[in-house]
DNA sequence: GAGCTTAATTTTGTATACATTATTCTGTAA
DNA sequence: TTACAGAATAATGTATACAAAATTAAGCTC
């Protein structure tokens, strides 16, 4: 049966474990460092949405003791990649197929302040390294290379908030992408969709030669509502759970 | 001298030591209760931005151990509201005034999307409430209140994020304002700029009667564009430091 | 007194111990 | 077998103890 809005994508609930294959952290300032590996094991999808974070296996895991790693995990709650239930620990935060297409709206208004900000600013030595970004990422596409195009892509994007240059965006981008990002190792675009994409982007570089803000931002918060139809698609024939 | 904007806000730099008149917190899940408390006194300006948390100090004002006060200082980190430095401990989080106004820019990119969505989802109810809210900002207004405009103002946007039903819309909204909240306590509006926020709203209202999304968005857009002019003007009328 | 070196103190970082709450297991009764 | 009660276990929550780093103070030279 299909999934409602309101269920979620964890599909399997997980007790951590012992995990194997963990790299030994060195003393000082662990929580920090503990932060970084357990965000990319939830980013990864190492770790599933909805699996309870059981302190002692994760301590033993990454040999450390409780302290730091309960600090770890309290700066992940804050950050929202992990719930926390009072005396009942912490689970990996769960996605909504509604807070999926919610939290591409709100993407697509930060992609859109950044290409304003940026197509005024940007440089013609930023401009060529976009266009070759830009060629680089089309011939991923004739390659019928998905990986690679989505490398390209995603530097594209970045190189775009980058020359915006407002900290603050970049970081809310961060934390938007942090609870989404998990969606992006499974979902796949289908040819048309793709189609529109390079089109879209194509685009992108008229207006950035054009140092033309206000229409880089419409052209991306556009391409950014393609993908939030395009993912309500793919969604959409996702055969149940 | 005037304040580069590379410059802190912080103007003096304070150690915490022990804070009076401090609630007792009840047992069990305190560094839940701890980041509460200490979010409200850093936002309220009770510990100044730049001031050392020393954990001793704050521990013995709180009447709790070290643990869970480092694990609500961790999530304070984590929100951006403090700022570790490793082996010597946390800061309240200092602002620049470039950084303030890059934050009315992402402010600006939330609202309006939060606008574009509202409008064709309010409800004639709801639509009253709006009115009625603006109805009493008017008032406040013409009683040159300006403490008592700042709270219908606030109950306003408040609403547009409510209609438009977006909940991680609202907690970017939050972490932002997280961030810039200790201004709103100094910066003071000028008349001229009084009126044009007035006549602003006024537009709002119309938009949100025709259901017009694109168009409150852009109204929204251009509103936060002129606080954050009006934020530079106050900073830049501030006689130094 | 200024500037440096070094010891004393303070503060942060980590590990462990204890308290409290959840969960699981076991045995019994229907 | 199912349902429940209560004990046993395991997990989380908090406090304390110890280690390492940073800061401060003291002493010394010039």
């Amino acid at each position: 049966m299909r999934l409602k809005p309101e269920h979620h994508l964890a599909f399997f609930y997980a007790r951590t474990g012992f995990l194997h294959n963990i790299k030994p952290i060195e003393r000082q300032t662990l929580h920090l460092k503990i932060v970084d590996r357990l965000r990319e094991m939830i980013e990864h999808g190492d770790i599933a949405p909805g699996a309870k974070l059981i302190e002692k296996d994760l301590c033993e895991s990454f040999a450390v003791s409780r302290t730091p790693m309960r600090e770890a995990i309290r700066a992940l709650a804050a950050e929202g990649l992990v719930v926390l239930t009072p005396n009942r620990g912490a689970c990996v935060a769960t996605i909504t197929e509604a807070q999926i297409l919610e939290s591409f709206l709100v993407i697509g208004a930060l992609e859109g302040l950044a290409g304003e900000l940026a197509a005024p600013r940007i440089t013609e030595a930023q401009l060529d390294d976009v266009r070759s970004m830009h060629t680089s990422m089309l011939e991923r596409h004739a390659a019928n290379d998905l990986d690679g195009y989505y490398i390209y892509n995603r530097q594209i994007h970045d190189a775009i908030f980058e020359i915006a240059d407002n900290e603050l965006l970049k970081e809310m981008r961060r934390i938007v992408f942090n609870r989404t990002i998990r969606l992006r190792f499974i979902a796949r675009i289908a040819d048309d969709e793709w189609q529109v994409a390079i089109k879209e982007h194509e685009e992108m570089i008229v207006a950035l030669e054009a140092r033309d803000g206000p229409q880089l931002g419409a052209i991306l918060r556009r391409h950014l509502e393609s993908k939030r139809v395009q993912i309500a698609r793919w969604l959409q024939r996702q055969p149940s759970a």
